[in-house]
DNA sequence: GTATCGCGATGCGTTTTTTGCATCGTCTTT
DNA sequence: AAAGACGATGCAAAAAACGCATCGCGATAC
């Protein structure tokens, strides 16, 4: 929308710290911008922005203004949404933060069965970890946030919450592939690929592991499941997973066997947006279409 | 602010119905006003007003932007008081939509006390039934409503509440003035001033005549509670009236006298604000200095 | 300690956008 | 059938935004 220009030029601007730097990205010079900003700051009576001698950062005003732009980015968008709802064809844009686990089949799966029947509808996924994921709610650059494991913030809203026991995954000719539970004792003497220690999974493992004492051979860190999944079957190692990020593992000639709950609780998945917010028409349906997802999925396990 | 310009235009245009009228008010011309809705309609992609032969209409479409338009305006109010407050200066705009009883003495006096301490925020009054009231919350044309009696929307949300038993006001050698209480009874045979039937004073005495089918004179409606309260000594009537509205009688010759309670059910006075709404500071604590000054003057009867 | 670099601010001519005037076509009212 | 009011549009004038060149200032490098 063209009359929010100043808004959007006051946001990047925010966002790169330098006058100079966000003129190069919205392709206009320095010169237009910063008389842009000083026309606002002008206008407003006040200051949004500190000069530094590196660039600019935002002062107290500036962080309140800069919050209500941003909130009004999202609001144009939500009514544009629901405007087009009204004319009968779905629009919009979609922003979800994800770890790593949702990304893998669910999501891809869950996005194109809704595209099947919204067309109009975008994407865009951001792979992070929960608390980025949190923050990109908080800042608005993301509608719906996808968390396993901990909520650290007060403001945001839980949608829905699916219980997931963790799994080992293994090449289908381990020898603990034989047991139906896998014990944490087990592990011992066995080669592990273990996520890196922000995953909500390492987490788990990790509360498990340090109150057993369990003597574990780590042979590899990584924040790429796919990497460690393919790494397996080479090393003949074990490693971790939850329900919702397994895919098809028979091909590959692994398996998957769930951790006893008494070792190592089972973790939660969130789905979550910003506390107070009201989702575009495009976002909410899609919400719903993924708790309904999850539900039939996982049945007993999703809650709200 | 300027680049607010084009949707402050939309606005004004849906308010008038007309292009041409919306243009005179503004100060430009109609040609000018036309293209700047031709070229939001055409960024929005959609429509927004219907052309009428005697001028212009929202369609839905316009309808949802309209609202999201105004509660933008009232976000900027809020941001902008809220970064005033920050510099120590508290500014602002106070909108508040009363019946007449808590215009007379009650909201005079609080405002010039407020003003005495923020000199910088300034005040709209407005002077509305409850049912008007509300609508004015809801297109955010007032902050705060003082509304006695019966609340009908869903969306306000009461801050607080204040009971107010109904007065009976006459002159001080009128024979009912020697009583404690007037009963309904009593009216019978003496004039009555009333007050029109959209107050809500007018409506809890119907209730209680109407009950008790008591016979009863009423030789003057009136909307005006100065009116009628000047009015009362040329015809040695009676009038009515709830506490917050009445002022210095005794200077006029005048007595107030509750109606008993057996009778005529006391009636409510609500403070309210848009559900959902973040007040401008100024208003938020304006709202808290008319609850603790009603919570001084009528102690246990104001709650929340 | 000096030179250099990168930053935001500003004066000035140019380009783009917005505005106002005149006018058209349409629909309602008389 | 005529008149009046409305929104839309072509075109020239006015206004705003833009880009270039340049200034002053502080940090950094040598």
């Amino acid at each position: 929308m063209r009359y929010m220009t100043s808004l959007r030029f006051i946001d990047a601007v925010a966002r790169e710290g330098s006058i100079r730097k966000a003129a190069d990205k919205l392709a206009i010079t320095s010169t237009a911008l910063n008389r842009r900003i000083l026309a606002i700051e002008d206008e407003l009576g006040q200051p949004l922005f500190e000069r530094l001698p590196g660039g600019v950062r935002l002062n107290t005003a500036g962080e309140l203004f800069v919050q209500h732009i941003r909130s009004q980015f999202a609001e144009l968008a939500r009514v544009q949404s629901q405007i087009a709802d009204l004319y009968g064809i779905r629009r919009g844009h979609v922003r979800i933060a994800s770890g790593a686990d949702a990304l893998r089949q669910f999501l891809p799966k869950a996005v194109s069965h809704y595209r099947t029947e919204h067309p109009a509808v975008t994407f865009d996924l951001q792979r992070c970890y929960g608390e980025d994921a949190e923050a990109r709610l908080d800042s608005l650059d993301a509608d719906i946030a996808l968390i396993f494991e901990p909520i650290r913030m007060a403001h945001v809203h839980v949608a829905a919450t699916v219980r997931q026991t963790l799994h080992c995954v293994m090449p289908d000719n381990h020898p603990l592939s034989q047991r139906e539970k896998v014990r944490l004792r087990d592990l011992a003497g066995h080669r592990l690929c273990l996520p890196k220690s922000d995953s909500g999974i390492r987490q788990l493992l990790d509360t498990g592991l340090l109150r057993r004492a369990t003597d574990v051979d780590v042979v590899l860190e990584s924040d790429s499941f796919e990497f460690m999944q393919n790494y397996l079957r080479f090393e003949n190692a074990l490693g971790f997973q939850i329900p919702i990020a397994l895919n098809d593992l028979a091909s590959q000639g692994l398996v998957a066997r769930p951790l006893d709950p008494a070792d190592v609780p089972s973790g939660t998945l969130h789905l979550c947006y910003l506390k107070g917010r009201v989702l575009p028409v495009a976002a909410a349906k899609f919400l719903d279409a993924i708790i309904t997802s999850l539900r039939t999925s996982y049945g007993g396990d999703v809650d709200q």
